[in-house]
DNA sequence: GCTGTAGTTCGACGTCCATGGAACAACGGT
DNA sequence: ACCGTTGTTCCATGGACGTCGAACTACAGC
């Protein structure tokens, strides 16, 4: 069976259902997402896509995204061709407080 | 290129040099391996690799608590035939403050 | 409509990894 | 010395994952 075939209202996409630890933690282990992460929470405004500073492929970034959005450590929103990525900073600071200040102190 | 090519005295064995975040986290995003965590945390004294409640072969159990410990996660200490395994509590709350406060809550 | 830009999806490839069976090493007890 | 216990190491296997090229979709502008 797919990994998420709760009923969701096919307008939407990566509905966070709930935030799974093992998942979360998997998402976060790989060195470009968790730069990802990094950027989207040093920046105050959403980021699109392609505006990240990374060095892979954009068919890779976007697979990254994919895996970010669906342990519900990021929400895309699309706005026209773009597609602004936002941190679920709350949901995660809900499921997991204090976890993005632990492995990624903000400096200031 | 590896990932943990850090200039290693190469007489001792899981010496922590450095606590690595990407490292860190992969050891933690496995089920059996955070499970292992979890009951090292509950307990108060040192648990023999065997002693641990988990639905593995040893060797596999053996692969896992080698990945904690190149991780830095725990450490080992060998007593007559059992090896007693200590969590890094307090090396992991220095490098990254509430880690383990956050994914794995103690009831308390 | 056509072109360009932004993301996604589709194979494909290579690597890493979790798992277990079997053999081995280290230690303790009898 | 001989076992039994405890871990580790070796090898193989199956699956998951990161990566990329190429094709595809969606939207904006001309």
């Amino acid at each position: 069976m797919p990994t998420t075939s709760q009923s969701r209202p096919r307008d939407d996409v990566s509905k966070p259902v709930k935030l799974d630890a093992i998942a979360v933690l998997r998402a976060l282990a790989d060195p470009v997402r968790l730069d990802l992460v990094r950027q989207l929470r040093e920046s105050v405004a959403p980021i699109a896509c392609g505006a990240f500073d990374v060095a892979v492929a954009k068919n890779t970034l976007s697979h990254h995204f994919k895996t970010l959005r669906e342990a519900g450590v990021i929400v895309t929103h699309r706005e026209g061709t773009a597609a602004l990525n936002v941190l679920q900073e709350d949901e995660l600071d809900e499921a997991f407080p204090g976890l993005l200040d632990a492995i990624l102190p903000r400096r200031g």
